[in-house]
DNA sequence: GATCTAAGTCAACAAGTGTTGACCTTCACA
DNA sequence: TGTGAAGGTCAACACTTGTTGACTTAGATC
């Protein structure tokens, strides 16, 4: 039984990992339900269409969770924690992955762009009350996630290094 | 005379600002004429094809400068400098928005990676000989420069402000 | 003025796109 | 056994894409 809600779970892991890796529209719905083992109609029946795959990828996006979190101190631990506890290589690639690959978009930019605030930067705004400082350390932390996750830059270290989580701390540190 | 070079010059201007900032595979060749108010088959002619027409868009950005500076302070006063002095709203986007809109492209994305490493990573390691660091820090500045430039999320000031320079320069710092 | 070349115009092409509607299959339930 | 619906298949649609080749125009050179 449930079959279809199986199919619908193949559609959106493929959906996720084509589109926010290689972007919105250079993925082709026929490669998700290929990729998925599965016909491209199924798509427009279970998510009306390719933007509406598109919107539950990111709905599926948790925010970052800052309930515990009291001081700067906190969450800078939180992050250097999230940063280097990632599943480096899992099927699901990084949600900022989603933001690189299709902030730009004309048709879903709006869309990730108001996730990113959402789920990212309005909960960091909760420990870091001054808004502009906020703001340069969340895109600080934008850019070391992309830089890490998706633009395979050279010279970035595994996470998991204590020298490397030293640095970050340091960096982030000197952001709040 | 010269009349070739003039509309050459006027695909490249629409290009930047089209491929920038909506992405290479997001831009109709069709709409880069029609922004130059010249004829499709142009693009051909001058540029080989549209992949051409994209590579001459970003031969044309300039590599950091570091041949004046010595020392990891000077690197921050530049990049501080750069960062409030860059033209706000002329017609060139910047470059780094085209990093964000097209580094996930898997048809230019390769270039485009590259070019971030040549012309920005690569400069910042010889101030920055701790590569490690270096990686950190650009990834770091092509986060705030993508946020406030292509991203333009809320609550990043404008970098003409004291207040902001003081915090950047204050982010940059704790990085090095 | 004739001629040659650079510059520009136009229509068409082949390929790929998202979406739809008609059809078939499977299986629980009366 | 017959019936209904849910899940899945298939071919076709209208549209957009990058690129090309034949054609026309403008300007310099002799």
């Amino acid at each position: 039984m449930a079959k279809g809600e199986d199919t619908k779970a193949a559609l959106l892991l493929r959906a996720k990992q084509l589109f926010w890796t290689r972007g919105y529209s250079n993925v082709p719905v026929r490669e998700i339900a290929k990729a998925a083992g599965v016909d491209v109609a199924l798509i427009s029946r279970y998510f009306g269409s390719k933007r509406g795959l598109f919107e539950a990828t990111m709905a599926d996006v948790p925010a970052l969770d800052v309930r515990d979190l009291e001081t700067s101190e906190d969450l800078i631990t939180a992050i250097v924690d999230l940063f280097s506890s990632a599943p480096r290589n899992g099927p699901e690639p990084s949600p900022t992955a989603a933001i690189l690959a299709n902030a730009g978009d004309p048709e879903v930019g709006e869309l990730v762009r108001l996730h990113y605030t959402r789920k990212w930067q309005t909960p960091i705004e909760k420990i870091v009350p001054d808004r502009s400082k906020a703001a340069l350390f969340s895109a600080a932390l934008l850019g070391i996630s992309v830089a890490e996750k998706a633009l395979h830059l050279p010279g970035i270290a595994p996470a998991t290094s204590d020298a490397y989580k030293a640095q970050l701390r340091q960096l982030l540190a000197g952001a709040l």
